[in-house]
DNA sequence: TCGAAACTGAACCAATCGGTTTAAACTGAG
DNA sequence: CTCAGTTTAAACCGATTGGTTCAGTTTCGA
């Protein structure tokens, strides 16, 4: 019916379902890890038959490497969000630092890591995937900022990189174990706020500028 | 043959091979998680029966929770080092802070670890027994002895849980993240002690009182 | 409207799972 | 030695696993 032609549609690869599939996958692996996933929970959490599952797939660990990829390429989009790096480190830090917060105690998050590091001797490419997709992305676009500041002489510092993994280890204090060790899955702003204003504060005793 | 009566051997329940239970369900469970560890394998790697495992624990889940809770108790043991109440923060630090760093790193951390993590929401209280022997007892170490420092006057600090919390994560910086997913497991002197120093010197930029 | 490709549901397979049973062998105190 | 309690190996159970097959239905571009 279209007049334009077709565009012709990144990598159907096979038929219409891929994503369907995958989101199937990601719902039951995502809650019972590798092993405690059943092939017939996937495809009926994907609502397709299981020999369309294998039509895609070959087996199941195929079907889960695949679903873990996109699910870190996810992760890392996310994880890309927009720093103002003409901003002065006080507001840059304490924004970034809530949207951190707010990453990693997302039950998304917490349950995509769990996944990784459960089987990350399983599959040895997952763990550096979600490395890479999550904390090592997110310290370069800090560190990122971090020279960019120092070039204005709003910071002292010398290890952009320490710097950065330093800030974004200061946003978990606690908050990020309880969580993830399923103490504690909603918190109050007051909560996040206190380790917000701690993360910025010590960050900046250290490599502020008195001004 | 001993004259002196025996002692009746705290709970030794019902056979002499509980330990060796614990040891071989250890391994698996610790190796495998819950549902990749299979029954057999636990017996074959304790050198016993099938049928003796189920004399000792009535079914799998229950082998793995009493394993838990042993490896949890001891880990416990380990967090429990001496610190020297009497010593200045920058001493006491630089030592706390190598001794977590090398616990955390270990080999054995890591496994019971990955083991709590993915297995938190099938057991719902082994993430709270594993944050209470671990995060929770570290924190309140470090945070009794931020007290008694304040009260000579070498800090100055107002939260003393979430300045202990804080201390923590810096000394975990980028090290453990690259070992809990498996991308690095050996590190030098050197990689730890740049976080050791940066740690240290950040935490007393912030609650260091200058002197 | 036609036909190939995609999809379905259910039956089916061998293997493995957690767990039980049994009859025989081992252990150690009295 | 005796005897009760432990331990053993192996056979066994029903259920479930990952994966295959196939005859039939749906989908959709040409």
């Amino acid at each position: 019916m279209n007049i334009i032609a077709e565009q012709p549609r990144a990598k159907p690869r096979k038929g219409r379902k891929y994503d369907q599939v995958l989101d199937g996958a990601r719902e039951v692996f995502l809650l019972s890890g590798f092993e405690g996933a059943s092939v017939d929970d996937i495809a009926r959490a994907a609502g397709v038959s299981k020999a369309t599952l294998y039509s895609y797939f070959p087996d199941k660990r195929l079907m889960f490497t695949a679903m873990a990829e996109r699910e870190c390429s996810r992760q890392a989009s996310a994880a890309l969000q927009v720093i103002d790096m003409t901003a002065p480190p006080a507001l840059v830090l304490r924004q970034t630092a809530g949207r951190l917060i707010r990453i990693i105690l997302s039950d998304f998050s917490q349950r995509i890591f769990r996944v990784c590091v459960a089987e990350s001797d399983r599959f040895p490419e997952l763990g550096q995937a979600f490395y890479d997709s999550g904390p090592a992305l997110g310290r370069a676009r800090i560190a990122d900022y971090l020279r960019q500041a120092k070039a204005r002489g709003e910071v002292a510092i010398e290890d952009f990189e320490l710097a950065a993994d330093q800030f974004a280890e200061l946003c978990k204090a606690d908050l990020w174990a309880r969580a993830v060790f399923g103490i504690q899955n909603r918190f109050s702003d007051e909560e996040i706020d206190r380790v917000i204003e701690g993360a910025v504060t010590t960050f900046l005793a250290r490599y502020g500028m008195r001004d």
